[in-house]
DNA sequence: AACGTTGCCAACCGCAGCCTG
DNA sequence: CCAGGCTGCGGTTGGCAACGT
């Protein structure tokens, strides 16, 4: 036997919400909020509508504050950061932007962002390190910025390098993660393989020459991009940044963060 | 103008986890 | 401890609008 529904489907209206429900749902919520139950709520509201449907429909739209439209650089930039940490934890990443839904961010990442990443990645090349595109450090050098941990914090978003995982079913520790990216609150991990293969479908970028990852325990950490193992980066700027080996090795410390300014991948 | 395709987004669906009796 | 109910979440879909042929 399977779980009863939630409510009877054949006699509740679905489809797109009239002006007139949505004020009386509105009016409602005002009035008496939920009263911890949503599924009680459409009949004591008068709405001839799923409690689930209620729900969404004040959540995603009628409650207060929400923020419609373009999403601004800054958005994106958050967007992009938390997905490639946590990946598709859109109510975590939602709850970094204030007035965006999570429905709201899936379908602006689903239809808009992930696009514009792709192709970024995979037309212009900008998204990686390349030492002939010049520098990528905030100096203007071609070697790690020694800078202190106080400048560190000048900048709006801090680029640090964190190690990835090799297994798909591992975590990063949430305090890793909360102690790198100031956007992020409460406990959140990540698989590294679903993050890369969402972001940077290799099958669509043969140039990157990515082969997999290594499972040495010593380089458990690292990918392996053109024959060599290297490092992987979280960039908490931009993207996961996958980067050829050559390119790779002038800027590979690993026990210093690096910090890269976010204009230098608009170039 | 008509038709097909693509993009977008609101809404739905089903599952997992939490809560409560 | 367990079963059932409810909520929240993420994936998916349906329908409309815009665009292309």
């Amino acid at each position: 036997m399977g779980r009863a529904p939630c409510c009877d489907k054949a006699n509740v209206k679905r489809g797109p919400w009239s002006p007139e429900e949505d004020a009386k749902l509105k009016e409602y919520m005002e009035k008496h909020g939920t009263g911890g139950n949503w599924i009680a709520l459409p009949q004591k509201a008068g709405l001839n509508r799923c409690g689930k449907s209620c729900r969404l429909r004040w959540l995603n739209y009628l409650r207060p504050n929400i923020k419609h439209g373009e999403f601004s650089e800054l958005e994106d930039s958050i967007i992009c950061a938390l997905f490639t940490n946590i990946g598709s934890r859109w109510s975590v990443i939602a709850a970094q932007l204030p007035g965006r839904t999570d429905n709201d961010i899936k379908n602006y990442w689903n239809t808009k962002l992930k696009k514009k990443l792709m192709e970024k990645a995979i037309t212009g090349g900008n998204y990686y390190a390349n030492p002939n595109k010049g520098s990528p450090f905030i100096d203007g050098t071609s070697s790690p910025p020694s800078m202190a941990p106080e400048q560190q914090h000048n900048l709006w978003i801090p680029t640090q390098q964190v190690p990835f995982n090799s297994s798909s079913s591992s975590s990063l520790p949430a305090t890793t993660l909360q102690s790198c990216n100031p956007y992020l609150q409460e406990a959140a991990s990540c698989s590294p393989l679903d993050l890369y293969s969402s972001l940077f479908d290799h099958k669509q970028a043969p140039d990157r020459n990515l082969q997999g990852f290594s499972s040495s325990p010593y380089y458990e950490n690292d990918a392996i991009i053109g024959g060599n193992t290297v490092p992987l980066y979280y960039n908490y700027s931009t993207v996961a940044v996958p980067v050829a080996a050559e390119d790779l090795g002038f800027m590979y410390n690993p026990t210093t963060p690096y910090i890269i300014d976010q204009s230098w991948f608009d170039q």
